[in-house]
DNA sequence: TGACTTTGATAGTTTCTTCCTATGAACCTC
DNA sequence: GAGGTTCATAGGAAGAAACTATCAAAGTCA
């Protein structure tokens, strides 16, 4: 859409509805904080642009035109609209008020929004969060695009030139069935792993990517089915299908509701970092530092131990 | 109410809006019709004044950020107000559009507006007529501080410094009670004036005033009693109170009414000037010239002849 | 009626704004 | 790494808007 420049100032609204106001040149100028001259010369530039007397002016007395009339209420209706629009620029500024529009992968939204969603509502009334859900190469485009202000993500994933802030440390444990003789209590040692089948998420997900690396280097043998959530993957593993990485942070959730029992690995345990990432350089940097030390302090990774 | 001006101007908001479509300076300043350094020299300018970055220039495009966003859509709002602001102005600068407030005497009012109202609305389909019955004085009153823009009047009343247009020379006639000595034919002549008690007008109506000074200067007596209207002032003639004045105008309404005959005077027969005046200079000026053309075109004054 | 005040318009200057062209630094593509 | 993008910056010319001073017309009051 082609939107022209309109023929004249906010400034000469303003003018126009003061001498409106006061019907009084003089009055008016004085009331805009300009000298009486000024304000007469961009009057008469308004009404050139117009092409339309907005004002008779008498020696004795301003008389509005019906043309100034119908200008008058609309003219302060655009400069009311146009304060507005300062101030709400100006709290949108500030990202604790407004919306922010933000990305999340899969094996983090349905654990970490509940956890984290109450205390920014708390935090930040006036903050509007919009959740994007989707593996970490579509939110990696949709960020650079500028469709996302950022993303929660993992950092081990590639994820290009970003600034961003940590959340949590997010260590992986083994989901092993009930009633099968990996159910004990200990960390898993390297020859528990390879005599197990281990299941996995389908291809895109960075946190399948990484536990299929980890089996890989540990030469632990995948199962070829690939599951779509990490829900769906317990419940297998709870069925007996064979066992699964899970990342702690999941663990409360999913254990709940489903007959495993999950058990830490061998130091060094594999993990990965949880962090918020934005564009490096954005403006919104300092404010999303804030946000995500709101994010880091109510994100609860469960301590698996045993 | 203090209207404080914003702190940018309509240009910003467009070279704002443009950036936001086009999503790149240089195209946007293509579309502004302005040079890149110009339109980011207005955009910096905009930020700042807004304290508010509201995109963000990465080398590889343009990304708009939450404030740019809240800003953009009530920007294009303003944009368009102010273009629609502009139209209405300019149509309201000829008067054939918008509203016009006029006045008119209570002599002619009841008798002209359903003649010529009409022709207005069909002549000037968007044009609204608001229209204030009062005697002469306050007419002129309201004139002069410009609650009205013209008012219908008799020339012949004192209206101080106006321009006019003449819409109808409107003769007076003698309305005198069927089965009277005078319900006969022929012009009235002073002997039969003289022989009658006149019936007037309270005071105020410059018809009365007109009335009143033709009787004294012929010597025809008046009867104290004041009404205050021509339609009860036929009606006392009809009940044989007396003869009274009538301008021709009024004749084909009230005549219908009362059981009374109007004769002619005369000549020269006394008569008042009806005309269109508003104030000297006003440049709605030719405007109210058509607007009392179409007027003149559908007065209909009786020609009382017999 | 005549001095005085008040009205908005005009003239001449000065200051600030906006624009232009030219150029620079960072990034993408080939 | 050459060439073509991107937006930002610099310097100077043109324009807009402000100021002070003054004017002509009309109202006010003695």
């Amino acid at each position: 859409m082609n939107l022209a420049t309109p023929p004249f100032t906010l400034r000469q609204l303003q003018y126009a509805v003061a001498v409106a106001e006061a019907l009084n040149f003089r009055k008016a100028a004085v009331q805009c904080a300009v000298s009486q001259p000024s304000l007469s010369a961009q009057l008469a530039e308004l009404e050139g642009a117009l092409g339309v007397r907005l004002f008779e002016r008498d020696r004795s007395g301003v008389v509005v035109t019906p043309a100034g009339r119908t200008l008058v209420a609309p003219a302060r209706a655009v400069l009311e609209e146009a304060r507005a629009l300062t101030r709400d620029a100006h709290q949108a500024g500030d990202v604790l008020a407004g919306t922010l529009r933000l990305g999340v992968i899969p094996t983090v939204a349905p654990y970490l929004l509940p956890q984290v969603m109450p205390a920014l509502r708390k935090t930040f009334p006036r903050l509007t969060t919009l959740w994007r859900e989707e593996k970490t190469a579509p939110l990696s485009v949709a960020l650079a695009n500028g469709s996302l202000e950022a993303v929660v993500v993992a950092l081990e994933a590639n994820l290009g030139d970003v600034d961003h802030a940590v959340l949590a440390i997010d260590p992986f444990v083994l989901a092993v069935p009930r009633k099968s003789p990996l159910d004990h209590d200990g960390p898993v040692g390297l020859k528990e792993l390879k005599q197990s089948e281990v299941l996995v998420l389908e291809d895109g997900h960075c946190f399948g990517d990484q536990a299929i690396a980890y089996c890989e280097k540990k030469g632990a043998p995948q199962l070829e089915f690939r599951a779509t959530s990490l829900g769906t993957l317990t419940q297998m593993v709870a069925a007996g299908a064979g066992v699964t990485l899970l990342p702690s942070l999941s663990v409360d959730t999913e254990v709940k509701r489903a007959a495993v029992r999950v058990r830490p690995f061998e130091k060094p345990a594999p993990h990965r970092t949880l962090a918020l990432a934005w564009r490096k350089g954005s403006p919104l940097g300092p404010a999303l530092e804030k946000l995500a030390a709101v994010m880091r302090e109510h994100t609860a990774v469960a301590r698996v131990t045993s």
